[in-house]
DNA sequence: AAGACGGGGGG
DNA sequence: CCCCCAGTCTT
């Protein structure tokens, strides 16, 4: 796997030498959920704007959304200038070592401090994210795909099969979680090129299984608050405040489903009330 | 344990 | 058009 890793991991910006246990702590957070390809040149400008958490710190909340742009879930945004003023505040503008500290960090929960302590801290730390869930599930259970929710027996799983050596296991998380993006992908796996297939991947061995009729109603979207948030929050971010009747276009049949996604948007302090006490502007 | 929370590109 | 993406936080 390490030697597979190191003939075919990709070269992303994060992963080059010399960069900031902060640069990769935001590209964490950038990466929770949001695919690498429209997280790299987010991180890159994020990056050049504030080199240091006291950048992000004492900057204007509206930028901050602004050059979040489009990654999804914003609040991951508003939490990433929390954790960089919480970092400032409470650990001298650093980034500190230890998953429980880390933890304790807004927006930052088991596998962001887990991937800092790994990649950033290069010290062993169990990493699992939904590449590592999906190869483990496959190459050990063999199973087409882990369960819905992450057990602690899958934590388990992974705690065993991490290196025991300090190195290795950095090495390990990184090439797992990469051949869970490239090679041993949800919807079509390529084993031919796979450096586990021969070693012996219980799902291969297994005449690669198909997955369980998947019985849970899908998340719908359109229609929903959250698609509507974010057509809000696309509206402030291009015009910076949005008065009551361009809001109300947004949602022409539905006014109070307008009201609710406002009210929802300034709880969660994404939005702010616009000057004349009507509208909305970014924070 | 289940839901809420964005948005886009590939199959 | 559906599915999935280096998850987190709140019931």
């Amino acid at each position: 796997m390490i030697a597979w890793f190191g003939q075919n991991g990709r070269d992303l910006p994060w992963r080059h030498e010399g960069v900031s246990a902060w640069a990769i702590l935001v590209s964490e957070v950038m990466l929770q959920q949001t695919p690498v390809v429209r997280v790299v040149p987010r991180w890159e400008e994020w990056m050049r704007r504030w080199p240091e958490p006291a950048d992000l710190a004492d900057a204007p909340t509206a930028e901050v959304l602004r050059c979040w742009d489009r990654l999804g879930y914003p609040r991951r945004a508003l939490r990433l200038q929390e954790c960089a003023r919480a970092l400032v505040r409470e650990h001298g503008g650093r980034v500190p070592h230890g998953e429980e500290a880390l933890r304790a960090l807004p927006g930052v929960g088991e596998y962001t401090a887990a991937a800092v302590t790994a990649f950033a801290h290069r010290r062993r730390a169990v990493v699992v994210d939904t590449n590592i869930r999906r190869v483990l599930a496959r190459a050990v259970r063999g199973r087409a795909l882990p369960d819905r929710s992450y057990s602690a027996a899958e934590r388990s799983l992974a705690t065993r099969t991490l290196p025991a050596e300090e190195a290795r296991s950095v090495a390990w998380n990184q090439a797992v979680m990469e051949l869970g993006a490239l090679v041993c992908t949800a919807r079509s796996p390529d084993c031919a090129q796979c450096p586990l297939a021969a070693a012996g991947c219980a799902w291969v061995a297994a005449g690669r299984p198909a997955a369980e009729e998947d019985t849970r109603r899908r998340q719908a979207f359109e229609g929903t608050d959250r698609q509507l948030r974010g057509q809000i929050m696309a509206l402030l971010r291009r015009d910076g405040e949005a008065g009551e009747a361009a809001l109300l276009t947004l949602d022409a049949t539905d006014a109070p489903r307008v009201h609710r996604c406002v009210q929802s948007l300034l709880a969660d302090g994404l939005a702010v009330r616009g000057r004349e006490g009507e509208g909305l502007r970014l924070p």
